[in-house]
DNA sequence: AAGATGACGAGGG
DNA sequence: TCCCTCGCCATCT
């Protein structure tokens, strides 16, 4: 099992995210106490990949790009997962980010 | 053990 | 505004 604690942080944030709402890599990194790992949150959720229990289409990079769309099942499953949420994806990215954007907690040390 | 990789992000030209 | 380069850091090879 290659999750460590780094791993666990990231998948608890990113099952905190709500319904209908987004969030970034960047974020994720910066809530788990490593503003600089903002690629290594990528590579974890890369690993959590068919876990339904992870909504890791919640996920897209700064701009709102859907950046990990060619790493899940389908094509275009990961847009597909956050239309059905009731965001538009317009060429690859969210529309009105702002809007959906959700800023994930920061997370105690000892949790 | 050492170098390469990447679902990022910031800065420079 | 677009494109490229560089820094980052847990993993992978």
């Amino acid at each position: 099992m290659p999750q460590n604690d780094f791993y666990e942080r990231v998948y608890y944030l990113t099952r905190q995210i709500p319904y209908g709402r987004v969030t970034s890599y960047g974020a994720i990194a910066k809530a788990i106490g490593s503003p600089k790992s903002a690629r290594v949150v990528g590579y974890a959720l890369n690993a959590s990949a068919g876990n339904i229990d992870i909504p890791a289409h919640r996920v897209v990079n700064r701009n709102g790009m859907l950046t990990g769309k060619a790493h899940f099942l389908g094509s275009q499953a990961m847009q597909a997962q956050i239309e059905a949420e009731g965001i538009s994806v317009k060429n690859n990215q969210v529309q009105n980010l702002q809007k959906y954007f959700w800023q994930p907690p920061v997370l105690s040390l000892d949790n």
